[in-house]
DNA sequence: AATGAAATTTGCAGATA
DNA sequence: TATCTGCAAATTTCATT
């Protein structure tokens, strides 16, 4: 990237509003900051631009779009080299079912979240695919029962 | 809500496609698919409408943003009660930096993941608003060294 | 589900401070 | 550098078939 301009009190309520509704028009974002929409739109381009916004998305409701299982899964490597979690990594990159993995500290090296369609697939996966890890030293799986917030923003500060 | 209409391959193939990138136009997604625009229009407001879709996000850079800090809390309550529950999730739901609530298997509760501008900021939290939430028993935090996988989408199968 | 037209929104001038 | 006014292009939305 380039030198970043540093973000001001607009663009923070601008980041805010859209990463809670993609779908506001510029002539709403410019009744609600009191902007022209030309000034909202050079804004929103400089936001993107500079990586602030890194795209855009649909929420999908998984139960209903027949993806009914989220699992948290820790995961432990045999040996902590480069080299292994790089091998790691990109096996688990190719699974799409593995939708998060995060480096962590504690216990476990990794912790990921997968969404499948059942338990049963769920089995599936693990004894299929991820046994095949020869990486992975233990693994711990935690089935979420029921999902009690799922706010998908990040808490920016607006003052 | 309604009587939903089973979905077919096309609209499975949408939601794929808007959950990848929620501002292609209905012309790209009519080329895409196949079908006209005022067909594709009328499937997404259909998918909308069904709750298929249930919102569209701007994705935040957090660390570019600020908010440079990412954890995951397991928390067991004292007391497992209906009453207990709820008004521990009430106050959770209150907390802006947890952005995600999952009621798990295991020897935990409850997962939560939060966001938060460092470390410091994460410690004020849970020695601050945190600790008055009476109904916790135990916490354990796992710290994000670094995210190796985010996907953001759901693994909806494409035939 | 397609065609085509109307309404809305976006994106970009050129002007101003 | 950041903003504004206003217009042309693109896109969405809807009536009709």
């Amino acid at each position: 990237m380039e030198n970043l301009t540093k973000l001001d009190k607009i663009d923070y309520r601008l980041l805010n509003l859209l990463q809670n509704n993609a779908k506001v028009t510029n002539a709403y974002l410019s009744q609600q900051i009191g902007l022209s929409q030309a000034a909202i739109f050079e804004r929103v381009k400089r936001l993107e631009n500079d990586g602030y916004i890194k795209n855009y998305y649909a929420q999908i409701d998984g139960p209903k779009a027949g993806l009914g299982a989220t699992f948290f899964v820790q995961i432990s490597l045999t040996n902590n080299s480069r080299k292994s979690m790089d091998s790691f990594l990109q096996k688990i990159d190719e699974l799409d079912e593995v939708i998060e993995c995060h480096n962590i500290t504690g216990s476990s090296n990794f912790l990921l979240k997968i969404v499948t369609k059942d338990l049963h697939s769920f089995q599936d996966l693990v004894m299929g695919e991820m046994s095949k890890l020869e990486e992975i030293g233990s693994l711990e799986s935690m089935i979420v029962l029921s999902v009690m917030k799922d706010s998908k923003t990040v808490p920016i500060p607006l003052n």
